[in-house]
DNA sequence: TTGTGTTTTACGACCTCC
DNA sequence: GGAGGTCGTAAAACACAA
């Protein structure tokens, strides 16, 4: 259940933070809209695969970042009252009513009967900005510190539990993706004579990364 | 517009580790 | 015992075909 136990549990702590980092190009299959944002090509994603240090958080308003400074045309960020920032970010202001959460549990109320959830919203919409960054952090280490929870909690206006719950679900989902090229690559392997090669495509996307070998054993995990 | 499938937040249950 | 992991799931948000 616990994939690399030793490591996973504070896998960053284990990894040199001023070590060359250069993930694959991201499959954003997730994101309904990222206009402009993510693509390798137009430099976008330079930043976010920076070393640590050179990636310290800088946000329009603060100082340039091109990742961050990234146009966005999203209705979240456009037009629903949960964002606040119409275009112009900020980064400890865009999201008017929402991290009302707070570090702490809020008290539950029921919903539909039977259902306890948070008060206010059964769930609010991140912004185009909070997924980003998020998703830069994930694609640095796949499980985050407590040091950069934090940091990304302050800077991303989220509690540190909604970051802690995002990568958990992030990871989630990486695992639902790897299952399903996993099944894809086995139906392959059965309908067509020649077997796959060593490695299979599921594992083409893979990073070379210093978490790398927190990824080998998660995704080896899956195999 | 509406029905339907998918994705995204958020949680509870249960587990391991320190 | 607390923190944080996975897993399963609810329901909102979203995409898209008809």
């Amino acid at each position: 259940m616990y994939p690399n136990s030793q490591s996973a549990r504070h896998p960053a702590q284990t990894l040199s933070l001023n070590s060359q980092y250069f993930p694959p190009p991201y499959d954003f299959t997730g994101f309904h809209h990222l206009p402009g944002v993510g693509d390798p090509s137009t430099g976008a994603w330079s930043s976010m695969y920076a070393p640590r240090e050179e990636y310290a958080y800088s946000f329009p308003g603060s100082s340039p970042s091109s990742a961050a400074q990234a146009s966005f045309s999203s209705p979240e960020l456009s037009g629903t009252p949960t964002t606040a920032g119409g275009g112009s970010f900020n980064p400890y202001n865009f999201i008017s009513g929402q991290d009302l959460f707070g570090p702490k549990r809020r008290p539950h109320e029921t919903v539909s009967g039977t259902k306890t959830r948070t008060k206010d919203k059964y769930r609010v919409v991140y912004t185009d900005q909070q997924r980003l960054e998020l998703e830069k952090e994930f694609q640095y280490n796949r499980y985050i510190t407590m040091r950069r929870k934090t940091e990304l909690s302050m800077a991303l206006s989220l509690s540190e539990r909604q970051v802690k719950i995002w990568f958990q679900n992030r990871r989630a989902k990486e695992r639902k993706i790897n299952r399903k090229k996993l099944q894809h690559s086995q139906q392959a392997s059965t309908t067509t004579p020649t077997p796959p090669a060593q490695g299979g495509p599921a594992d083409s996307h893979v990073p070379t990364s210093p978490c790398s070998n927190i990824l080998a054993d998660t995704i080896s995990e899956e195999y």
